[in-house]
DNA sequence: CACGTTTGCTCAATCGATGGAGCATGATTG
DNA sequence: CAATCATGCTCCATCGATTGAGCAAACGTG
């Protein structure tokens, strides 16, 4: 009865995705021969060279593809791997993202990321999610309260590990901002060594004084500070937030005259830093930032920036997924200074 | 008897996670009573205030967090929603990202956005295993072959859904790419109307002349020559991809010399034509981006980006999976131009 | 007080894949 | 030729949540 508009000729005219034991049914078999020669198991389970075969070409021509949810359901390990990242609109998150992707499916893992705008509630929301999803593993990258999310993890069974922001109660990979703050310090107060800006301590700009990265990068500031004897005041420190507005404001609002030399300490600061540069031309500065962006790094007056090493960070995240580390270690990766043209 | 390390005190010892059944036990009741309860159908199911409360109190003390594999395969939607992207590391794709997700949860919808990295074989393996996650709905954006990867899910029964590059197997959502282009190269022919490099050609750099958006903003930067009346010599269309490097090596290979003005085609582009620009800093020009980034709007020479309306084609994009639209279907979003200070 | 109706719950089949246990064959051995 | 073993499969319980069907008790009505 070919009363027009069949489509396709080997294919089911049927709407529904075939299933095993359609499958099975086709090929005149059973439902595990089909299951165990699609998941790689039928040499185990015994299943001649011939049946895989025709099951395998019976599965090609039907557009088979399994129901992980039933499978996972079904298995012991999940093979999915979560990770919950703040936002996407940088290269630094972005690398990551990418990165982590493909390092999870060359472990054969399917990764899942989710985004959590830097909303603790949401974070946690997310973190839950991502359980019911039957992970077998979280990694919360620049999480608010790291801490709460390994503990629920905990309760759960799941394994979970900090990228970015330590906490205590989960092993946790971050970049050395210490020693990287440090060297960026020490990169601008040495264009400044010479001339009229001698002894002159910088501006910080940027971040939450309550993150920990923000209080080790403000550490190497001092630091650096330090070293060249130069006297740091306290307001010469502004961790006024991420948001670019936070740090155009903070401008606004500085008292004194601007120091010559500014340590911004994101990319999304600094826009709201060249934002505000762009309103005063008349006050110029060189600046440095943690954080590393190919068109920022071409910005006049950039002395140098810091990128992390997003590599070598997930290459230790992985590694400590595959073992069972200590929550109380802390894995710190050194980052790379790149150093710039400035005025140049 | 407390030996000491016991933790919590209502949570249960066990390692595993609970389970309706658990709670069930707990809370004297059945199993259904607690679904029912944890999925918001207890009214209709006609289950007490009483003991709804008794068993959402016991879920919450166990931390408990629902099997979403075991729901999603009974249940006969998943309210899963894919997506699969090319790269995360511009703007454009990081703030698709970041509004899909926030979208898809707005409508109570799991996102799942999967990184294909360009790569035809990745874009159809990471389609298949959306489909094998039961997606209702998948997102190809910037896909090679959108028609392969529709067809596939047209087979599966799921619906899908092109954004930003179009396909005819399934409805389209595109920025409106020749008008864009057009009215960018009309902004560069303006600042070249006057003094020497009047009635100059401009270079199109980057992209590839096969895919559709690369032909329409070529479309578009002939278009606008025409109306100034400048002949457009061939060689000075120049789609050589999208990578950074492509773009300096067809700079490098440039037969005659550099016209005063370039068409660059995306961001990832002009970090190649940036990069060879500080390599041959007598070679002056302008330039305007299809695409838009914070600091590369900064740059010297910078007359104007197209930005994409991201939110406008994600609004589009969630219309169209709630309703049954034609595979021919093909939406074009109009570019939001910013015209940028240029030399100055 | 017999009979319908509402309330409040439980039973059990089901979704699709998995894998331990087991059952026919046919081949090998003493 | 019986006993043993390998080969090539199939059977079926299981994972956890969902939901139509159904049951008992309480309540209402003439």
């Amino acid at each position: 009865m070919d009363t027009g508009g069949s489509d396709g000729q080997k294919e089911k005219i049927s709407p529904k995705r075939p299933t095993i034991y359609d499958l099975a049914e086709l090929a005149g078999t059973s439902p595990s021969a089909v299951s165990s020669v699609l998941n790689g198991t039928w040499k185990k389970r015994r299943i001649s060279e011939k049946l895989a075969k025709r099951i395998s070409k019976i599965a090609e021509e039907q557009g088979y593809a399994v129901n992980i949810q039933a499978s996972v359901l079904r298995r012991v390990r999940s093979n999915i791997i979560g990770m919950i990242m703040p936002k996407y609109d940088n290269r630094y998150f972005g690398a990551i993202a990418e990165q982590f992707e493909a390092l999870a499916r060359a472990r054969g893992l399917f990764p899942v990321i989710t985004c959590t705008q830097r909303e603790p509630e949401l974070e946690f929301e997310a973190a839950r999610e991502l359980v019911s999803y039957q992970v077998d593993c979280l990694i919360s990258t620049g999480a608010t309260d790291p801490d709460r999310i390994s503990e629920f993890c905990a309760a759960a069974g799941v394994r979970s590990i900090n990228l970015d922001l330590p906490g205590s109660k989960a092993p946790s990979v971050v970049s050395d901002n210490f020693a990287g703050a440090r060297d960026l310090t020490r990169l601008l107060l040495q264009r400044f060594a010479a001339p009229a800006a001698e002894g002159q301590p910088l501006l910080f700009i940027g971040g939450r004084g309550s993150d920990h990265n923000t209080a080790e990068r403000i550490r190497g500031f001092e630091a650096a500070h330090a070293e060249f004897g130069i006297p740091l005041p306290p307001e010469n420190i502004l961790p006024c937030g991420y948001a670019a507005q936070k740090a155009e404001d903070a401008l606004d609002a500085f008292p004194s005259s601007l120091p010559a030399g500014l340590f911004v300490n994101s990319t999304i600061t600094l826009e709201g830093v060249i934002r505000w540069q762009a309103r005063n031309p008349s006050r110029a500065f060189e600046f440095g930032c943690f954080d590393w962006d190919p068109f920022a790094a071409l910005l006049p007056g950039n002395v140098g920036m810091v990128q992390q090493d997003v590599a070598g960070m997930l290459a230790k995240v992985f590694e400590l997924t595959a073992t069972e580390a200590s929550p109380d270690l802390n894995v710190e990766i050194p980052c790379i200074i790149k150093r710039l043209g400035g005025q140049g």
